[in-house]
DNA sequence: TTATTTTTGTTGCTTTTGCAACAGTAATTA
DNA sequence: TAATTACTGTTGCAAAAGCAACAAAAATAA
């Protein structure tokens, strides 16, 4: 299940007839601007038309944690959100957003029957693979120890680029975030990863020493 | 986004229909039975038709995590796994699996276009939802303490059943595995929260005695 | 370029959690 | 009904992780 995007096999012509189909409207948000502050409660499916778009969540203490990177094409809604506490959305560049009511996506007797259609086969494609990337993560929460969070992440990133050679994708700090645990042990724990030889680490730049698979 | 299955809205004879354009295969399996020992690799859409499946994760040192309960009408596949170890289904009792290829689901020109386009809706409707308990249950694994997992776990089951009586819907050995934590170091923290006043506890059944929200 | 802010890397100490082991209760199966 | 298996509840001890604090490096802004 390779990634697709939103408009995977709909040429531009039909991409504007669906969202006019839609009743779509597109707004442009400046670098740093809150796009949304209550992604839980949006009745909207909305598409990242051009920039780049971080999901937030603001934790008790003030801290931040970012659920969720997008780029273009990518789509947010309300299925991104989870019970308690509510979610924003953060322009992290310059972006376009394309945003419609939900239920238009199902919508019945649309003009462009076959471009209605592989929009929804995109939409499932598009759902059922972010599925498969929060069930990654559970799978990375779930590991109790730090080592084998942090094993079990770097081997994600081996399997998406086929590289021993790794680069995370944030810094560091967003890195024990992203991992939910304590920053100071998760370098400690980098450290005594080093010292036993299985990786070679500065600062985002990994090696994997260990055999996989 | 209330919860919806994937025959929704859909005749029992248009059920037969479409599962035969589908070219659905039915099995039973007994209680215990494996159903699939490798969950990332299939290509089928399956569809729990009675009784109840549990999805399963072996860890390394020979504990079992339960990923996922489903029931009638509830569906898995490739897109409820993860990376890395692969995930068994498991009959939780005696149940009836249909299954059919993946793609089926975006066949074009079906006989049955009302009852497909609703299929597909429900599929849509069904991934969101599960992308939202996801989301709901990464929100716990992120909590740093077991008592706050606990809590944050409780208030998912009030806010489900608007209920402070609540009833954990599994053993307390496979909730501390659904927690992602040690049993033992849980049921100490039951005790902790107990002395508290903060809950009373016997067993599975639980009542919350703190203000929630 | 310089100043300021953020990130990285490190450590001592404390708290939390996991592990192991066992007794008692409940639930299943023979 | 008896026997077996699974689950609950508890504890001491060891290991892991969190917290706090700080210096150095890197990145960003003025």
């Amino acid at each position: 299940m390779a990634k697709t995007s939103i408009f995977n096999e709909i040429s531009f012509s039909d991409q504007d007839k669906l969202l006019n189909d839609f009743k779509a409207r597109t707004a442009s948000f400046n670098k740093g601007v809150t796009i949304m502050s209550n992604l839980r409660s949006t009745r909207d499916f909305n598409i990242v038309k051009s920039g780049i778009v971080n999901i937030i969540r603001f934790n008790y203490n003030g801290t931040r944690t970012i659920i969720e990177t997008l780029e273009e094409d990518d789509v947010f809604g309300n299925f991104s959100s989870a019970t308690s506490e509510d979610l924003y959305v953060i322009a992290e560049t310059e972006c376009e957003i394309i945003s419609f009511n939900y239920d238009q996506i199902f919508q019945r007797y649309s003009k462009n029957i076959d471009v209605h259609y592989q929009f929804n086969e995109n939409v499932v494609k598009i759902l059922a693979n972010k599925l498969q990337s929060t069930n990654d993560r559970i799978q990375i929460l779930t590991e109790k120890t730090i080592r084998n969070k942090l094993l079990n992440y770097f081997n994600s990133l081996y399997k998406k680029n086929l590289s021993k050679n790794i680069t995370v994708p944030f810094s560091l700090t967003n890195l024990a975030d992203y991992l939910s645990i304590d920053r100071s042990a998760m370098m400690r724990e980098l450290k005594n990863l080093k010292d036993e030889g299985l990786i070679n680490q500065k600062g985002k730049k990994i090696q994997l020493l260990y055999y996989i698979n």
